[in-house]
DNA sequence: ATAGTATTATAATAAAAAGGTACGATTAGA
DNA sequence: TCTAATCGTACCTTTTTATTATAATACTAT
């Protein structure tokens, strides 16, 4: 009975967001318990009235003046806006060393992400467990997906195989998916893809690098 | 004497550009030597006058009417403006889970980047070999990267140790700071920091697909 | 209390960036 | 030579960001 407001969100405004939240548990871990929005604006090189109406999107409570926002209430309305409280389940494919790696970080239950699940076709692979998820053959995918109804699937296999897996994933009741694998997935309209391209974002540091020498 | 062009880049741009050399090398896998930019936009889910916008930013070659661009022109161009070609070394700075994935991942000398070596403190990690390349304890960090004159530094050390790292890495000459650990860093202005917040990621693709449904 | 001040919220406006439309120019292929 | 696909680009629209200004609030120090 929240989500009804009508302000739209901006996308580079989402994306500030996370920044701020990692800034703002900075400070609460100095102890510090309120900020302003100038403060914040200098440390995040940012411009204080765009910060302010930044937290006024996810946040309803007001900031004081002379005193600031309180921290910790920032970060409740920031985490629940960005959904790291309700959570979600997820389904891996492609238990390689990203795979691995990324099933064995439990941060992301502070994101709100549980991953259930691997599956992969490799014979010393398959029934192994990592970090007390099991690894399922593929061929259990559709089924397995769709008895726990999960939504969200992540790939992390090689590039060769995306594209099947991807439509797997469609096929199974997937609604997002978070792409590794370095390639163009084609899927349905109604479909979500983030694709977490490294070179992408190396590119992006680069292209900073030089802009700034 | 190639970088006095006078366009401007936009960073939306930017970030188009690793998707579109994904898409490309799929087509030019699939045996396709030309292709329009409306197909593309297409594909892409974009609109075709900004796919040739943005060709046109990293591209002096122009389209044929009628038949479309080179794909093979085409990668290579936007591989070169995104510097894929001239390889750049990193450092990096924590030799867990995560860092042993990365320093494995042999694909980023594609994107033109070479991790060089490894730095940690545990005494179980200094002093293993990962992928050919050595860790070396922290102690050593300065001089190590000072002498082979790195200038990228790749941080995947805990959120607490993050900012002593990024401290130590601007002290030694690293200009360009690639930082996986959950937290805001503060470096000095001519420092590029690029952080790569899978918790953001995630939080972008559940509201996109909220947003769908 | 009262005055002074830092800070917020909000509105209005200006500036910049991004996106999209329209159209003339070009060219492969019939 | 004609046609249809495609390009490049000038121009317009929308979105986003930045700036400025104003009134209200609440702490601090007298």
């Amino acid at each position: 009975m929240k989500e009804d407001k009508k302000i739209k969100i901006s996308k580079a405004t989402l994306q500030r967001l996370p920044g701020y939240l990692l800034y703002l548990k900075n400070n609460l871990r100095e102890g510090k318990k309120n900020i302003s929005s100038t403060v914040m604006a200098e440390d995040l090189k940012q411009n204080p009235v765009q910060v302010r109406k930044d937290l006024a999107v996810v946040s309803a409570r007001p900031g004081k003046p002379k005193i600031g926002f309180d921290i910790v209430e920032l970060i409740e309305d920031i985490e629940e806006f960005l959904g790291y409280n309700g959570l979600s389940e997820a389904v891996l494919v492609g238990a390689g060393q990203l795979g691995k790696t990324l099933l064995s970080y439990d941060g992301f239950e502070r994101y709100g992400l549980k991953i259930v699940a691997g599956f992969d076709i490799r014979k010393e692979t398959v029934g192994n467990t990592v970090n007390g998820k099991q690894i399922f053959h593929f061929d259990r995918f559709s089924s397995l997906t769709q008895k726990l109804k999960v939504k969200i699937g992540i790939i992390t296999t090689p590039r060769e195989s995306a594209q099947i897996v991807a439509d797997e994933m469609v096929a199974s009741g997937i609604k997002a998916i978070w792409n590794f694998a370095p390639t163009h997935l084609v899927v349905p309209e109604d479909i979500a893809v983030k694709n977490e391209d490294l070179g992408a974002s190396l590119a992006l540091l680069r292209k900073e690098l030089s802009a700034k020498k």
